[in-house]
DNA sequence: CTGAAAGCGCTTACAG
DNA sequence: CTGAAAGCGCTTACAG
């Protein structure tokens, strides 16, 4: 029924009593009377209940009366009002995207591929996205529950989740269809698709102590994240099996920024200025050690290598490049936004769904030089 | 009426004939019933007309009653459909937000500024934002009309524009209420808010100028952007002031990417080796350049200078960090919001805002210092 | 295979 | 100051 021909066809044939009311103060396009059901119905000269099962492509239409209805529809113009549709009917066909209260939080391309992956299967699923911010006031006021039941939204995708998102439990129940985007709760039982970061983790350690590192440093983010835990946890094993251990004072809350990235990395080096590799639980943070090191006159990776975990866009084009691991975050938000639509559709099973991850080379990093302390005032 | 409590309340009084159709295949959450306005209504016993004005402030209803029938909706946890709401009424509540189609277009902090500052004031408005790309078909089949027609939206901002997007046209009649975000034309009348790119673009030659730079490069992007002619424009008058003429081989096409940039940069460096400076028409494009400069072992500043423009988050962290223009996106955002808000409502003045710009020096820039070709093997 | 009617949950003239 | 009623533009049992 949609359709790119836009003759122009008087809507209200002169004959038949007009409609009451007509367009002054509602509706659409100020003044515009749009065709509507009735119109579409009246001139095929069948009912309204005929025209919107042919809208709806319902079987127990003829095949003639379809087409001709059809063919009528789109030399109308019609456009079905969804308005009406959503309210007579059980959805919205709207999904709703919660990101998290950062200052940035739209600027960041975590959060922007995310979205990029999410929009692109939400419109050919026939979906419109809805952006919501997770505020305090949001939060608190029950606002993510208020979008469901005010008719807003048929689901949500919530992404940059944490621990102490307690609300996340409100949707466990399955009564709101929602998703949890890169991340995963073993206290709640939600539904989410996520990266591979354990492997991804693996394949940094594996990697640094191929190259020769012992002295890693780690730059994580608040434990309080699943998958930031999952980092950590393969960090400290697999140095464990070989053999170093390393203690809380090789790590360092790098809070997910580059400043935040820096300011850890100062802190590691004056207390472990042996170090020879940094491992960045994200670009952001890598591209701030990056950055400090720099000023520093460190030089990486003859120096220091330094790797992130991400892959976004930039990595490639700071100096030196970064080597990172590249997260699948278009794939994720596409899968992610699938996975919604089915749940909403009827689909009970629970998702839990996980995409691979892999090493980036990039020249960050290199085979561990000296075994000198490096000479830097901090 | 929007109230933290949540106290249960029976929805139905058993003594009066239950509604027909209760729940089943209907509205909002699977099964649970909720409370309309009927309900509020007959607990109140008044008429559903009452409960609605009391919803909607209207003076006409006594205080009395006011106050008695909101602390009911408030007990009952009322939450008006914004469905039915919006198709009796005028209003969606809802601004589209329309990114052109690149591939990372959400992923770029500059639409994501942008957004930020659009977001954010919606919510304080009381507007939903709906994402939407400008993809072939949304414009082949006119769905920035039909998301007006179709009552998903009362307005739409666009973002990313250029001369090329002729359906821009079809807002300049003022039918569909749109708002063209950081760019203007000439050729339709069209609201916008936008940075000031050509005092921004002054103050970059200015102080290249002052600095001693002559021969100066720009990486400028299509020029089927009216911003990205002005800046070109006050380039060309500031060089030709300065007694310089740099003809088309000075400039080059970086499509506002990394990689564009990069490559750009290359091409001017084979035809003069001689540059000394390099203005980048965005940040993206300088860090581009940074990078290759980087590569070809070319000292920045000390070689060549490059000044960006945008001040993305991430302009200070690269290596040396990029002087550049900061753009107040996140304010033109906010404004356009706000403008678009207006003219729905009903104003009708054009809007043409810009908001000022400023240098921001940081370390890729310095004195010129020699008057040596580079020597480069490109 | 099709139509007449009720319903979704609101808003707003129109009466009183 | 308040209520009864029509209307927004759809969908879906229920009849035939």
């Amino acid at each position: 029924m949609s359709s790119t021909s836009q003759t122009e066809i008087p809507a209200g044939d002169p004959t038949i009593a007009p409609r009451l009311n007509n367009g002054s103060r509602r509706g659409g396009a100020r003044g515009g009377k749009s065709v509507s059901l009735r119109d579409v119905a009246r001139m095929a000269k069948v009912s309204v209940a005929t025209v919107s099962m042919v809208l709806n492509d319902n079987p127990r239409i003829s095949r003639a009366t379809h087409l001709r209805v059809q063919r009528l529809m789109d030399r109308m113009g019609y456009q079905p009002n969804r308005l009406a549709q959503s309210l007579s009917g059980r959805y919205t066909q709207v999904l709703a995207v919660l990101l998290p209260a950062l200052r940035h939080a739209f600027a960041d391309a975590y959060f922007g591929e995310l979205i990029s992956g999410i929009c692109d299967r939400a419109g050919k699923l026939g979906y419109k996205v809805m952006l919501e911010q997770a505020k305090p006031e949001f939060i608190k006021e029950r606002k993510y529950i208020e979008i469901f039941e005010r008719r807003y939204v048929d689901g949500i995708l919530c992404l940059g989740t944490n621990d102490r998102h307690h609300y996340l439990e409100d949707f466990s129940g399955g009564k709101y269809p929602a998703l949890v985007v890169d991340n995963y709760f073993d206290q709640w039982k939600l539904d989410h698709t996520a990266c591979d970061y354990q492997s991804g983790a693996e394949q940094v350690m594996n990697y640094l102590l191929q190259l020769g590192h012992r002295r890693i440093a780690l730059l994580t983010a608040a434990s309080e994240i699943t998958t930031a835990r999952a980092v950590r946890d393969v960090y400290l094993q697999r140095l464990a099996a070989a053999g170093v251990t390393a203690d809380q004072s090789w790590m360092e809350d790098g809070k997910f920024t580059e400043d935040g990235g820096a300011e850890a990395t100062r802190l590691i080096l004056q207390r472990h200025p042996e170090v020879t590799a940094i491992f960045a639980g994200n670009d952001k943070m890598a591209i701030g050690a990056l950055h400090l090191l720099s000023r520093l006159g460190v030089e990486v990776p003859r120096d220091i290598s330094v790797v992130g975990f991400d892959d976004l866009q930039h990595a490639a084009f700071v100096t030196p490049s970064l080597t990172t691991v590249h997260l699948p975050l278009y794939q994720v938000g596409s899968l992610a936004c699938e996975r919604l639509v089915e749940r909403i559709r009827g689909k009970t099973e629970s998702v839990s769904e996980v995409l691979s991850t892999h090493l980036v080379v990039r020249d960050s990093t290199a085979m561990v030089r000296s075994n000198e302390k490096l000479d830097v005032s901090l």
